[in-house]
DNA sequence: ATAGTCGAGTGGTCTGACCACCATATCTAA
DNA sequence: TTAGATATGGTGGTCAGACCACTCGACTAT
């Protein structure tokens, strides 16, 4: 490997310099094809494993995006996949799951405030639909109610996040509020009462 | 290869599942060892490089530790690296920056507002020493402020998150609030005023 | 012209081979 | 007996080469 080497680096660290400078010498930007990794490892003097290391690392970072068949491409960063990737393994940590429910709730509730905006008539229904579905346990419907509400959102991170925390959820207990609470919410989006949605959280909040 | 493949996930996308669920079977900490390359080849019947694949992204976001001749180790996530390489990386794309900041906000928001009952003088004291401390800038100061309130929060999970997105929020601008913000919200845990707290983020809400 | 085929290029994956490094067990010499 | 040298096995680091699956465009037969 010819790949500078200043101290142990590894040969993959290397490749990631290397690319990084190849950009910025072309002043690729997004959307702009890399080279293939043949190339790559041909002009690196690296073996193709190495490159391809370094391809995924980036390609979880978020930085490139990897088509089958076709090459690499520079991608515009979005911090989503970084976050969803870290944040379950953040999740994992037995430490950390004490305050799993408490946050979960806290997105809950701000997602449930930050849709009141977005939520006509037809929404409600939808929502009072789902509650109202006893084909369901309340478990699922707890996650439709709510998945309903953060896509209100149009905050993409915010929901990802959530949706993580659901999961992880599932694998304890009391991942639900009481059954009236979902009514009580449409009802105050039926109301427009924005007012309230803080203080019903609060009535309803599951402690731990 | 076995490793669970729903659509079209790449090995190594599996292979980075599995091991966040051996972690947690096992109850893994901060630490302890990974099985070595060969034998979770050989667990996840995925070739050995698609293991390496997956290891070498985990390492680069600063997850797992890796030592020649010994093995690798589960680590404390450090973000450093993390940002470190997407600083070298980061094309700036404002239309991405907007669910990170609102999200960030609702987190230290909600914090200002757990902290509340855990807040006596002396940790007031604390903040205002940090806001009154003009050898840091700003975003320094911001981020000692909220660290603070985090840990107050006696939840792990909420701050690590926290923590996430403010290293991901200084790739881009606008990472504090105005100066007085900081003092505003001093004045209301000293003022025991619980309710102001909400309507004072929402004054100073950084819109996106 | 059009539809179908084929091949070159690309990423995706596996295997097997070495090397470098580390810890430990083992042997050797004092 | 014991301190130091050495052998060994396990681990990560790297490479080369082989296939496979997919894409796209050029070529061909209709």
């Amino acid at each position: 490997m010819a790949v500078s080497m200043s101290p142990k680096q590894k040969v993959y660290q290397g490749v990631l310099q290397e690319i990084r400078k190849l950009i910025d010498d072309h002043k690729l930007k997004t959307g702009d094809k890399l080279p293939s990794e043949r190339e790559l490892s041909e002009k690196l003097k690296a073996g193709r494993s190495s490159v391809r290391e370094a391809l995924r690392a980036m390609e979880l970072l978020g930085l490139i995006e990897t088509r089958h068949g076709e090459g690499t491409f520079l991608s515009a960063y979005k911090p989503f996949q970084t976050v969803e990737v870290l944040a379950s393994f953040i999740l994992q940590d037995n430490s950390t799951r004490s305050g799993l429910l408490s946050t979960k709730q806290i997105l809950e509730k701000e997602a449930a405030k930050l849709a009141f905006g977005r939520i006509n008539k037809d929404h409600i229904n939808e929502l009072i639909n789902i509650i109202d579905d006893n084909s369901m346990d309340i478990t699922k419907q707890h996650r439709l109610f709510f998945s309903y509400i953060f896509e209100k959102t149009e905050n993409l991170l915010l929901s990802k996040i959530w949706w993580l925390m659901e999961e992880y959820s599932h694998t304890m207990n009391k991942v639900h509020y009481p059954k009236n609470f979902y009514r009580n919410l449409t009802d105050l989006y039926n109301k427009k009462d924005y007012q309230s949605i803080e203080l019903l959280f609060k009535d309803f909040a599951i402690l731990n």
